[in-house]
RNA sequence: GGGUUGUUAGCUCAGUUGGUUUAGAGCAUUACCUUGACAGGGUAGGGGUCACUGGUUCGACUCCAGUACAACCCA
C-alpha cells in the first residue's frame, strides 16, 4: 500500500463532483420530507467568479449539504441576473471595438448581439461554482431574463401599475451620463474630491451694485433662474423685490429668500439652478421658477444653454471660468473639498437632472416587510442589521424602476397620440385599452408605440425567491408550495436595501408570506490594507488558481475560518494555507489507520478502551456544540469546533493512545471502534470539505456502488458525559506535566518512570490511569500518604504528585521555579481576600458566588502550604 | 450634516442576560525535536492596566454617560 503523505486535491475533486452529478444527488423534487431551500443571489451572468463568491456560496454549500444531511430535502436553486447596466457596457464596448455604434443599430440588432454575448459568456461563473464543489440543483438554474422569468417580471409591472403603484413623473434622477442612463441613489458612491469654489458677482438691475454668489458649477450658471439669501441674513434684505442679470447670458432673474440658505457658507448667497440641483429644484418649485436644463444627454453643453453648445461639462467649467473673468464677474477662486457622486457601474461623475421615469411608490408596500424584521418573522444575523434595516424602511423613498437601456425587460407601457399611455402585458392588449380610453376604435397597431427603456435589474431579481418556483406565473403550482418560503439566504451587507429588503416587499405583495427565514450577511473580503478586492486594483486572486493550488476544500476552510457574520474577511494567502494544511491532517490520520494490520487474537488494552469510550462523549459533546453554533448561524466558530475535534483530540489524543507500537498489530475492537469514530467526524466535516471526506469515506470501507458521505446521515447531538470529559481533562493535564518533568531533568521516553500521587484512591477514577502509564511509560501508579523526598513534583489543582528520582534532582532550580509559583499563588490569593475582606462584598454577593470565592481562598491557602513545605525539604536537602 | 455599529494578544475574532481559580481561540512568533501518519508535523513557551475618562454597583471586558478613533449607511 503507497498512499502518497501529501493529500492531491485534483483528481479526488473532479472524481467526486462527477459522481455526485451521475448519481443525480444535487436533485430535489417535491415530496413528504421537510424541505430546505436556498435561491443563489444571482450573480451576473456574464461575470466571472471573483472572492465574495467564493464566500458567499461556500456558506451556502455547506448550509445545503448540512441540511441534506439531517434528512432535509436540500434544495439550492441556481441561477444568473441579466446585470442590465454592467452587460449592456460590456456589449457597447465590444462593438466600439468591431467599429460599430450602439446608434447604428435597431433595438433587435443590438439585441441579437446582446443575445450572443450572453450565450457566450453565460454560465462561466456558474461552471466555476463547481469547482468549489457547489451542490446546486444544476436542473433548476435560471435566468432573469430567460421566458418565465421575463414574463413574471412583465406582470409584476402591469400588476403594481394596475394598483395604482406605478407612476410616471418628472424627478431630478441621477443621471449617468457615459451610460446614458439614470441610475437609483443606491447606484451613486460619494466620495471627497478636491474641486474649486468660484465666487462671481451679478449684477442688481437699476443699481450699481453686485451680489456675490460662491458654486462649485459655473457652467450651470447658463441655467440659473434665480438667486436666493436667507430671509433672515440683514446683509441681503435691502434686495427684496429686485432682480438680477445672471452673468454671460444676461437675464434677468428675481432675487428671493428661502431658509434653505446657509447663512454660513460663501457669501450666504446661492444661485438657484432648478434644472441640476436637486435643492434648488426642490426651491424652484416653491418659488415657481422655470428650469433650463443645459445639458444634453450625454453630458455636453446643449443648444438651450445659450453657449458652449456641444461642449463636454468639464471643458465647459474652464470655458465658463474663462468667460467670468473676461467679463469681470468672477470675484475669485477657492480650492474647496466636496463630495462627488460617482455612478457605481460607470465611475462617471453622476449628473442630477430632471428627467421623465417611471416610479414604484414604496411606502405602503414597504409596511409589512419592516414589520417581518422588526417582529423577528425574519431574522438578520448578525442582528446588528436590523436597526439599518429599519432605519432605511422608515425613511423609504419611491423607487425609480427605469433605465434608458435595451437590455433587460422593456417597460410594458404603449404610447398613442402625444403622451397618452396604457400598461398591458402585451401590443394586442395594449391596443385594446388604447381603443377604449381614448374611445377611438380605430386606432391601429402602427398608432402605438412601446416605451423605449427597460427596467431596473433589481425590479427582476426582488421577484427572485418566487420566480425561481414560477410562483407569478402559477401560483398554484406545487414547487412553489412546496419550496416557499425558502430558509436561509446568504449574501453581502452592501445589497441588503437593493435587493434584500425588496424581496421581502416583493415576498408579502405576491404570496402574502415572506421569502425567507433567515438572512446571513457575510463580510466584505478585503486584502491586508482592508482595501476592498477589485479588478481594478488588481489585489485579487484569482479564485480557480487558488483551487488548483490549495485545493477546493482547503480555500473553503480558509474562507469561512476568519469569517464570523458581518465582519469583513482580510484575505491573505496563509488562509488558503491553513485549510489545506488540515485536509493534510485528515489525510495523514487516514494513512496512520489504513496501514494498521489487525490481529483477532490481540486482547484490547486497557489504555484504548478508555480512549474509545472518552472519544466518544468528546465526540457526542462536540457535536452537540456544532449544532448550536449552526443554530446561530455561527459557522466559523462551528467550523473551528470541528477542527479541533479533528486535529487535538482525534489526532492529538486519541490516535497517540490507540496507535501501536511500531510495526505491531493493532486488536479488532479497538480497529473496528476507530473506524466507526473516524466516519462520523468525516461526517461533522463534510459540508465544509465535501471533497477530502468524500475520498476518505470511500476508502474507509466497503462501499456499495450509489453509496456517498454526502447523502449519508449526519451524527445527532446526545447526551454526554461531562464528568468523563472533564476527568480526563486531568489526566491530560497530568500528561503534560510528566512531559515536563522529563523535559527538564532530561529523561528520555524510554526509561520508565514511577507516579505516586498525595491523595485517596477514592477520590481518583483509576479506570483512566492506563492512559497515563500508556503515554508516559509509568511502571506504576500508587496512592500516597506522605510527601516524597529525592522526588520531582508537580501539582494539579490542590494534589501533589511526585516523580522518585534518585539524584536527579537539580534542587536549586527546582526552589527558583517553585518560588515564581508561590508568588503567582500569593498575588491570587491577595485578590481573594480582597473580596473577603469587604463587608458590603460578604453582604451582599449572592451565596454561591460566596462560597466560590472562599473555595478559592481554602484551594490557594493550601496549595501556598505545599509549596511552602516542599521549598523548606529542597533547601534541607542542599 | 444625520444615522448605525465597532474599538479585547502582532493579525483575525470569541467572551451567552455583571461574579466560572488574577481574560480565551486560530493564525503568526520563539525554543527544542531530521523517532516509524503528517516539517503542510510534534512538544513546550512568550505575548493583553479589555481605546480613554467619569458614573452605577459589594463587584464592570460586560451596564450608563462623555471623549477619541474607525467602518458602514443615508443626505
Amino acid at each position: 500500500m503507497n498512499i502518497p503523505s501529501k493529500y492531491e486535491p485534483g483528481k479526488a475533486e473532479s472524481k467526486w463532483y462527477s459522481y455526485w452529478m451521475e448519481q443525480g444527488f444535487f436533485r430535489s423534487t417535491p415530496d413528504d420530507r421537510e424541505p430546505y431551500t436556498i435561491v443563489i443571489p444571482p450573480p451576473n451572468v456574464t461575470g466571472v467568479l471573483h472572492m465574495g463568491h467564493m464566500l458567499n456560496n461556500t456558506i451556502q454549500d455547506v448550509l445545503v449539504r448540512r441540511a441534506r444531511m439531517q434528512g432535509k430535502n436540500a434544495c439550492w436553486v441556481p441561477g444568473t441576473d441579466h446585470a442590465s447596466i454592467a452587460t449592456e457596457a460590456k456589449v457597447v464596448a465590444k462593438l466600439k471595438e468591431e467599429g460599430i455604434e450602439k446608434r447604428d443599430l435597431t433595438r433587435e440588432e443590438f439585441l441579437g448581439h446582446a443575445w450572443e454575448w450572453t450565450h457566450k459568456h453565460g454560465g462561466i461563473i456558474l461552471e466555476q461554482l463547481k469547482r468549489l464543489g457547489a451542490s446546486c440543483d444544476w436542473d433548476r438554474t435560471l435566468f432573469t431574463m430567460d421566458e418565465k422569468r421575463y414574463d413574471s417580471v412583465i406582470k409584476v409591472f402591469v400588476d403594481l401599475h394596475n394598483k395604482g403603484l406605478i407612476y410616471r413623473g418628472v424627478r431630478m434622477v441621477n443621471w449617468d451620463p457615459q451610460a446614458m442612463t439614470a441610475v437609483s441613489d443606491e447606484e451613486v458612491n460619494y466620495t471627497d474630491e478636491k474641486s474649486k469654489l468660484y465666487y462671481v458677482r451679478y449684477k442688481i438691475v437699476g443699481e450699481d451694485g453686485y451680489v456675490t454668489v460662491a458654486t462649485t458649477r459655473p457652467e450651470t450658471i447658463l441655467g440659473d433662474t434665480a438667486v436666493c439669501a436667507n430671509p433672515e441674513d440683514e446683509r441681503y434684505t435691502h434686495l427684496k423685490g429686485k432682480k438680477v442679470i445672471v452673468p454671460m447670458v444676461d437675464r434677468e432673474v428675481p432675487f428671493i429668500f428661502d431658509s434653505y440658505v446657509d447663512k454660513e457658507f460663501g457669501t450666504g448667497c446661492l444661485k438657484i439652478t432648478p434644472a441640476h440641483d436637486i435643492n434648488d429644484y426642490e426651491i424652484g418649485i416653491r418659488h415657481k421658477l422655470p428650469s433650463i436644463d443645459v445639458f444634453n444627454d450625454d453630458g455636453t453643453i446643449s443648444q438651450r444653454a445659450g453657449m458652449f453648445a456641444g461642449v463636454d461639462r468639464f471643458v465647459a467649467k474652464d470655458l465658463a471660468e474663462k468667460e467670468l473673468r473676461a467679463r469681470g464677474n468672477l470675484v475669485k477662486v477657492e480650492n474647496y473639498d466636496n463630495k462627488i457622486g460617482r455612478s457605481e457601474r460607470t465611475n462617471a461623475v453622476i449628473e442630477p437632472r430632471l428627467s421623465l421615469q417611471w416610479f414604484l411608490k414604496m411606502k405602503e408596500i414597504s409596511k409589512p416587510a419592516l414589520e417581518a424584521v422588526m417582529d423577528g418573522e425574519i431574522h438578520l444575523h448578525p442582528a446588528k442589521f436590523r436597526n439599518l434595516y429599519r432605519h432605511w424602511m422608515e425613511n423609504v423613498h419611491d423607487w425609480c424602476i427605469s433605465r434608458q437601456l435595451w437590455w433587460g425587460h422593456r417597460i410594458p407601457a404603449w404610447y398613442y397620440d402625444n403622451s397618452e399611455f396604457v400598461v398591458a402585458e402585451n401590443e394586442k392588449e395594449a391596443l385594446e385599452l388604447a381603443r377604449k380610453k381614448s374611445g377611438r376604435s380605430s386606432l391601429k397597431p402602427d398608432d402605438l408605440r412601446q416605451d423605449e427603456d427597460v427596467l431596473d435589474t433589481w425590479f427582476s431579481s426582488w421577484l427572485w425567491p418566487i420566480t425561481s418556483f414560477d410562483g407569478i406565473n402559477h401560483p398554484e403550482n406545487p414547487d412553489y408550495n412546496y419550496y416557499y418560503p425558502t430558509n436561509d439566504l446568504i449574501t453581502a451587507p452592501e445589497i441588503l436595501f437593493f435587493w434584500v429588503a425588496r424581496m421581502i416587499i416583493a415576498g408579502y405583495e405576491y404570496k402574502g408570506e415572506k421569502p425567507f427565514s433567515n438572512v446571513y450577511l457575510t463580510g466584505l473580503v478585503r486584502d491586508q490594507q482592508r482595501r476592498k478586492m477589485s479588478k481594478s486594483l488588481g489585489n485579487s486572486p484569482e479564485p480557480i488558481e487558488l483551487i488548483e493550488k490549495y485545493g477546493a476544500d482547503g480555500v473553503r476552510v480558509g474562507m469561512l475560518l476568519c469569517s464570523p457574520a458581518g465582519n469583513d474577511l482580510l484575505y491573505e494567502d496563509s488562509l488558503p494555507e491553513q485549510g489545506r494544511n488540515f485536509a493534510n491532517k485528515i489525510w495523514n490520520a487516514f494513512r496512520l489507520v489504513q496501514h494498521w494490520n489487525i490481529d483477532d487474537t490481540i486482547e484490547q488494552p486497557g489504555s484504548s478502551k478508555v480512549a474509545v469510550k472518552w472519544m466518544n462523549e468528546v465526540l457526542k459533546k462536540d457535536i452537540h456544540d456544532i449544532d448550536l453554533n449552526f443554530r446561530k448561524f455561527r459557522i466559523s466558530e462551528a467550523l473551528m469546533i470541528s477542527y479541533k475535534l479533528f486535529w487535538d483530540e482525534f489526532s492529538g489524543w486519541y490516535l497517540e493512545i490507540i496507535k501501536p507500537e511500531y510495526q505491531k498489530a493493532i486488536d479488532r475492537r479497538t480497529y473496528t471502534d476507530t473506524i466507526v469514530i473516524f466516519e462520523s467526524l468525516l461526517k461533522v466535516i463534510h459540508p465544509f470539505m465535501p471533497f477530502i471526506t468524500e475520498e476518505l469515506w470511500q476508502n474507509l470501507s466497503e462501499r456499495m456502488p450509489g453509496e456517498s458521505i454526502m447523502i449519508s446521515v449526519m451524527p445527532e447531538a446526545k447526551r454526554f458525559n461531562r464528568e468523563l470529559i472533564s476527568d480526563f481533562e486531568k489526566i491530560k493535564e497530568t500528561v503534560t506535566a510528566l512531559r515536563a518533568v522529563r523535559k527538564t531533568r532530561d529523561i528520555p521516553n524510554r526509561e520508565s518512570m514511577e507516579l505516586m500521587i498525595l491523595s485517596d484512591a477514592d477520590s481518583y477514577d483509576i479506570s483512566l490511569f492506563p492512559v497515563l502509564t500508556r503515554l508516559c511509560n509509568l511502571t506504576d501508579i500508587s496512592f500516597v500518604t506522605e510527601k516524597q523526598k529525592e522526588a520531582a513534583s508537580f501539582m494539579i489543582g490542590t494534589t501533589e504528585y511526585f516523580i522518585p528520582l534518585q539524584g536527579k534532582i537539580d534542587t536549586a532550580a527546582e526552589i527558583v521555579k517553585l518560588k515564581d509559583d508561590l508568588t503567582y499563588n500569593r498575588g491570587f490569593l491577595l485578590n481573594v481576600m480582597k473580596k473577603l475582606d469587604n463587608e458590603r462584598f460578604v453582604a451582599n454577593a449572592p451565596a454561591n458566588v460566596l462560597e466560590l470565592e472562599r473555595r478559592k481562598k481554602s484551594d490557594t491557602e493550601s496549595r501556598i502550604k505545599s509549596i511552602e513545605e516542599r521549598i523548606k525539604e529542597l533547601k534541607k536537602m542542599s
